[in-house]
DNA sequence: TATAATTCCTCTAGCCACTAGAGCTTCAAG
DNA sequence: CTTGAAGCTCTAGTGGCTAGAGGAATTATA
């Protein structure tokens, strides 16, 4: 049995983010002592690592409950898991693609060395959509 | 004289955004009609534009509004807003080299072609962080 | 000019995934 | 038995908007 002080220091989520996803009903709402403080079992443990490496991985709370569902669920199709993972990563592609863009263009505009603010391009080209290279 | 639907297509701005910004005094509180209704110049529209344009390249509502007062102050050092923009790219590409370092471990775990969930390596991975190739 | 359609007003609440703090209780070590 | 750490619940705040209610003003059409 762990306290909730030691699930968070052996799972690495903060004690609050750990009562909120009771709230949110991702993980189970536990045992609790004598005194009404939270008992951890070892399932407990893996599950709260599940959501933690999920979160890692940029997976959004809705996400993960579907996953944490398919954990559970041995005999289902991989294709539901595979398909909430290639989404995701489309997301983060699509993320990495803007990204991109705005790191040209700021690289770009940071080039500037005039003396002032009147002469500066980073100023000027904030104010004038139409000095920019690409779409943003 | 526009009115703020107006000012919002000219921008491209979304009409509570424009009363957002207001209420966070990056703009100022325009002149009103006789019936109560935002009336904005050709200022106001400019104005509204640099933050459009701010906030399309990234940059923080905290960072706009000290692009903006240096845009008031032409005669200040251009290293000011310099210095914004650079810190503002270096969080970009930070930003970057985290989701490219997800995309890594997504892109290796969603190649998994398992008939059902029990031995689908995107369940596997999640549940056990040591199958991860890099840290994250 | 009357009316209908559109735009605008303020105010409150919700989004995501937490995080911080107040004020209190329980637990574990010495 | 005391003390200090750790736990409890509850509320509110973060950023940058977005949605909706309920009403007033403006503009377009008949």
């Amino acid at each position: 049995m762990f306290s909730i002080g030691q699930l968070s220091k052996r799972t690495g989520v903060k004690i609050p983010t750990i009562r909120y996803y009771e709230q949110m009903g991702l993980i189970d709402e536990p045992e609790r002592s004598e005194g009404n403080q939270r008992r951890y079992t070892k399932d407990g443990l893996s599950r709260l690592s599940f959501i933690r490496h999920s979160r890692d991985l940029g997976f959004s709370v809705e996400d993960i409950r579907g996953l944490l569902d398919l954990s559970q669920h041995p005999e289902k199709p991989c294709s539901d898991a595979h398909s909430i993972a290639a989404q995701h990563l489309q997301d983060v592609q699509s993320r990495i693609a803007k990204l991109r863009r705005l790191e040209r263009e700021l690289k770009r505009i940071t080039k500037c060395d005039a003396g002032n603010v009147a002469a500066c391009a980073v100023i000027e080209t904030l104010a004038d959509h139409g000095l920019c290279e690409t779409e943003h």
